[in-house]
DNA sequence: ATCATTATTGATAAATGTTGTCAACTATGA
DNA sequence: TCATAGTTGACAACATTTATCAATAATGAT
């Protein structure tokens, strides 16, 4: 229930080559990384892990961020604040963070936009968007 | 409508004693920045602005860890992902950030214990708290 | 108001974290 | 198979954050 489903190779090289990126070895192996634990990886683990295999930090930062830009990857904050990048699927959704585990599942299906609208009517303000992380408990640590 | 009441002098040197904090010229000129634009400042830019008085930057780290320690500042992001400090008050709210004059108001009576419940029943999910940043236009923007 | 205590300061260095450069390499579509 | 053009890794350059420490100054007690 909580991991995603793998994704398909030539589904991966084909986002990659929509958009004139290349699929190449390194960055399927990032993306494998990230595809293997829901709790996802700061930056500094992803090189850390994907040293040994000799895939250099430049390649680690611009392959992070080309599936960031894919949709394909989605930031949390740690207890301390860091960013930690973990495995989604491309469009809009909210993530729930394991305070033990740290595991992150996605939300996509819930709805702010009667929230969205009493904010509007409070203050004026005129909603376009929002980031919204929620922790707790997931259901194995609970 | 928008820009917090300026905090009583006496108060905040209240709070950084209460905790065993001193209240310096230092830490009270940072305060008044972040009081002054309620778009909020980035570290780096807190450290061009009051470098002409002369205050380094290590202050200026321990400073704003030290307000948002107080409950006194809170983070929202940028659309370019970077971190941005605002003044705010002590206690959980939410933060409506203007797309366009990135000026931040606090948003503190917005219930989410109906989402967090549809949450909970939906994934199993224990949720204990959130962070929640909304992004558009403010009323003088729209 | 004065004083002793003890947190704070700023300068500097050290440590991290991130981005730029470039020749060699390789994925891609023709 | 081949030419094109994006990619790689090593390294340097740059930016950001933390640690150190002697001098200073805020605080509570007197």
């Amino acid at each position: 229930m909580n991991t995603i489903d793998a994704l398909p190779k030539a589904e991966l090289r084909q986002q990659f080559n929509k958009t004139g990126l290349r699929f190449t070895p390194q960055r399927e192996a990032v993306w494998r990384l990230f595809e293997s634990d829901p709790a996802g990886f700061t930056i500094a683990q992803v090189t850390a892990v994907l040293a040994p295999q000799k895939i250099g930090q430049a390649t680690v930062y611009r392959t992070i961020r080309a599936l960031q830009d894919l949709g394909y990857l989605k930031w949390v904050h740690d207890r301390s604040g860091e960013h930690r990048f973990v495995a989604s699927r491309p469009g809009h959704s909210h993530m729930l963070v394991c305070r033990l585990c740290s595991k992150a599942v996605e939300c996509s299906d819930c709805d702010l936009s009667v929230l969205e609208k009493l904010i509007a009517s409070q203050t004026g303000f005129a909603v376009e968007g929002h980031h919204l992380e929620f922790f707790g408990l997931c259901p194995e640590c609970s």
